[in-house]
RNA sequence: CGCGGGGUGGAGCAGUCCGGUAGCUCGUUGGGCUCAUAACCCAAAGGUCGCAGGUUCAAAUCCUGCCCCCGCAA
């Protein structure tokens, strides 16, 4: 098929590979602009961009897909379908009646769960035993489209982030691929979503990552897993600010210390009180401007003292 | 040139403002104590103080340039 793609970061990267290797005609990769990023503010170029540079794929990096100027191009290029990986932007109607077969969405979720923004990391954050992929066709709303195929995964007891995001992007590769072929002979037919039974996602945000110690332990621990690379998690250590790179639920012990106040510190790691009876194990962390240690260098280091509090 | 912190024995830190050849906790090694120990006691080894240059009688410390790591912000 002829195929044009949309994607911007890491994840849209093996479903690009894929998609080539099934032997499609990418005719064009569509991604957004560059934009300042890093310590410097150093203009950078989505992960994508290098992915499309090593295939050898035609690129473009439009400040708007609505002009008349793309929506020309896209016309020209007569594409089969379209297939759109983590784009980062909302696509307009006017651009979706622009392919034969219509634009092929990969969400990392089992539709209609999760919709929105951060389906991977709220599929880890709520605790679900599994989660999965889903591909869609591309409607005016937010993650609405019917649902063209569906794979699950296990969500594994101690994962993170980046490993599932890594697994899912892999098994959405396979899936989008999947998806085309099924396209083309009509074996794989959209099936609209039960509204009812969806769950909306938000945007992650830098203050979502502030530790309320009142919380439970195992609340706090589950957000390290889901906000771990970002935002990750940070607390209040001597005034400053301290990064948890590492938090597992720890041995629950009753008591009536505030939260956040340093219970023990052991090789392990440090005992935090956090809501009722439950106790967070800090295993690793970071303090501003230094690089991250296990929690027993820093214990050492700092000489981190039970009674101490965490904010 | 977006703002800022840091590079000191194997690990993590102090010392840098107020120059005088290096300190703490941990680890390592040896010894001791003990029924025993990851506990305790004693001892030892181990450092070009990121790199280069400069100032000085003397530089981890002051000045200049460079390299590397990191937090914030985006």
């Amino acid at each position: 098929m002829r195929i044009v793609f949309l994607g911007t970061p890491e994840f849209a990267i093996p479903t690009l590979e894929a998609v080539v290797a099934a032997g499609h005609e990418v005719l064009l990769v569509v991604t957004r602009p560059d934009k300042p990023a890093g310590r410097h503010m150093q203009l950078t170029a989505p992960a994508v961009v290098a992915a499309a540079r090593r295939l050898g794929l035609p690129l473009a990096q439009p400040d708007k897909l609505g002009t008349d100027d793309f929506a020309n191009r896209l016309r020209v290029l007569s594409p089969d379908a379209a297939v759109v990986v983590a784009f980062g932007r909302l696509i307009s109607p006017r651009v979706l009646r622009l392919t034969r077969l219509g634009f092929v969405n990969l969400h990392p979720s089992l539709l209609p769960r999760h919709r929105g923004p951060s389906p991977i990391e709220s599929a880890i954050l709520t605790g679900d035993a599994q989660t999965g992929v889903t591909t869609m066709l591309l409607d005016e709303g937010m993650d609405t489209g019917p649902i063209l195929l569906q794979r699950t995964t296990p969500i594994g007891p101690r994962e993170h982030t980046p490993e599932l995001e890594a697994r899912l992007a892999r098994l959405g590769s396979e899936l989008v691929v999947e998806t085309l072929a099924g396209l083309a002979d009509g074996s794989v037919v959209p099936k609209p979503q039960d509204s009812a039974l969806a769950t909306e996602t938000s945007k992650l945000d830098r203050k979502m990552g502030r530790i309320d110690w009142s919380a439970s332990a195992d609340e706090l621990a589950r957000r390290a897993r889901a906000f771990d690379p970002w935002p990750g998690l940070f607390t209040n250590f001597r005034g400053l600010r301290l990064k948890v790179h590492g938090l597992e639920e720890g041995t629950a012990r009753p008591g009536d210390e505030e939260a956040g106040t340093v219970l023990a510190v052991t090789s392990e790691g440090i005992a935090v009180r956090c809501g009722g009876p439950s106790v967070a194990l800090v295993t690793e962390v970071q303090r501003e401007g230094k690089r991250r240690l296990p929690a027993d260098a820093f214990i050492i280091g700092e000489r981190v003292a039970p009674g101490e509090r965490l904010l």
